[in-house]
DNA sequence: CTTCTATTTCTCAGTAGTGAGATATTCGAA
DNA sequence: TTCGAATATCTCACTACTGAGAAATAGAAG
């Protein structure tokens, strides 16, 4: 059986010539990897629950996230998908490939722009977020449980500053826009 | 050139016959998908910034992560850290290999139980671990800025309950342990 | 001992993407 | 108008895993 992994909360026994290293670390730097590693554990879990869900029907994350997106804003370039769900070029192409062979999506052209492509839900493809959003949305409330309504909003806050800076912060990085 | 996602932010123009559909949700439903989504795209980002990170020294995440256990755990069994960084039964398998072809790491059998194998530190794996982590944290550290130090312990204290009930939370599962 | 179940690692085919480059088109400047 | 840089999508070889099952061993119960 392909053992998934799970959080290890048991100690293991004595492990041969154990030489672990102590970490001497400053504050923030141990603040900041001690955060990312908890951030890190928490998506994950949650991750495995919505991807399971969304499974169900024969679905991926990415894929669930195009849907939404497009049920939600209506036709949307290309582009724009790519840049909310946080695939690469290549990737968005072989995501709407893949939906528009199921048929749930279709590509429509631009009359503006002759080398962009709208993305847009067909009738099937909006009756299948009709139904498994309202679903989805249930399960991620069940596993957000572990937080009252007002934590779950103090943490999008901070969650939110994070990301913005993690994106465009102050901290020089060789991508020149 | 291959465009990597970056978060959205333009508008786009008018689409085509956009009939966007009006979501509908309780509360609870609203507030967990709006942390749902904010934390999905803080860890993408963060997760950019660290694996371009150790993708300088030909290191994956995952691969990164096992040599940091190793580091400052000292020796462990494959299973154990698997627990730790998340991956599949095959994925541990895998990666424990590809650091022992770079020479980072090395098997050593378990004398207590026969099934069982250690992963261990090379002393070139040792050595690597040592200049690179400190860097890796100073990276992290930078990366983590947009919160203060009380900020970043709030948000893992969030964080951490989040992730624990999503573990092994009051909502039934199958997984039967 | 024997048998049954659980654990630990490994195998390997399959999958969901990535990313560098190609192509087509747009837009602004000279 | 013509040129060149920027942008939008697509192509395709490649990568980092996953997950179902196999094999070996352990441990508990009868």
């Amino acid at each position: 059986m392909a053992t998934s992994a799970r959080p290890d909360s048991v100690a293991s026994d004595t492990p041969p010539s154990a030489q672990a290293h102590a970490v001497r670390l400053d504050e923030a730097g141990a603040s900041a990897l001690r955060l990312w590693v908890i951030m890190s554990r928490a998506h994950a879990a949650i991750a495995a629950h919505a991807s399971a869900d969304v499974a169900r029907h024969g679905l991926t994350l990415a894929e669930f996230g195009i849907l939404e997106a497009l049920y939600h804003r209506g036709p949307m370039l290309l582009g724009e998908v790519q840049r909310r769900i946080l695939v690469s070029s290549g990737g968005i192409t072989f995501l709407v490939d893949r939906l528009t062979a199921k048929g749930l999506v279709e590509r429509r052209t631009c009359d503006t722009d002759r080398r962009a492509r709208y993305a847009a839900l067909t009738p099937t493809g909006t009756e299948l977020v009709a139904k498994i959003f309202p679903e989805h949305a249930a399960l991620l409330t069940q596993v957000m449980e572990g937080l009252t309504a007002e934590e779950q909003a103090t943490t999008a806050t901070l969650m939110k500053a994070l990301g913005l800076f993690a994106v465009d912060g102050a901290f020089a990085k060789k991508d020149t826009r």
